[in-house]
DNA sequence: CAGTATCCATTTTGATACTG
DNA sequence: CAGTATCAAAATGGATACTG
């Protein structure tokens, strides 16, 4: 017998305290996964499974979860893949893309500030 | 009968999943409050009483955790209240002050994606 | 195989009461 | 004022099992 009530048994994280552009932003992008999956799909990841794959050790029931939480804020959108259309792609919206600003705010700043980050490469 | 063990009942998160500068930055500021605080330094509230009540709702515990995990990263300094002697008072250091322009571009990057966010304000 | 979902232990949070 | 302590609730993380 199947259950059939829940959507997914991972809830996404909570959702706008406060109407200050800071804080809003954080309500969305606000936790240490979403960021890394923004990052894998500027540098052409696309694939559940390659999200799997990119170093840091995400679960699966985290990814699904951000990847729902990111698709519900508009800044990841999901469709067939173009080359092998029996799988799916999720790429970035506009607004993901605007992101790139920030990862690389956070980048510069890491390799400024933080002893013992990768020198040259991000992912 | 007190208890002696616990410095503190509340952990910090978790450090350094892998040497990725993304993943080193957001693994210090990468959750709902640390950079609210920063926010606030960088607008000269300097107190413990001055966050919390900066609007948000953030609680006292979760500052104390974030006051000692960002101090033990080296953004944040405590030290005697100059003008008030009897008080601490909360300071960025160089490091902390760095992250100006991971805050400057998450805040242009909301008003521009996030319908409804607080037009003139910061904070 | 790609993607979801479920179970369960551990961590983190949020609210509030309390201490020096 | 500047924190700490307590505790319930929620999120996380792994492992694993299910679906098409």
């Amino acid at each position: 017998m199947s259950k059939r009530i829940s959507q997914s048994s991972l809830k996404a994280p909570s959702f706008k305290r406060s109407d200050c552009p800071l804080a809003c932003a954080l309500d969305i992008v606000g936790d240490k996964w979403s960021l890394l999956i923004v990052r894998d799909l500027l540098f052409g990841r696309s694939r559940y499974s390659g999200f799997l794959d990119a170093g840091e050790g995400l679960p699966s029931n985290i990814l699904a979860s951000r990847l729902r939480s990111l698709e519900k804020a508009g800044l990841v959108r999901k469709m067939r893949d173009q080359a092998q259309p029996t799988h799916q792609a999720y790429q970035l919206t506009e607004s993901g893309l605007d992101l790139s600003a920030v990862i690389v705010a956070l980048v510069h700043w890491s390799r400024i500030n933080i002893p013992g980050t990768r020198p040259s490469q991000i992912g």
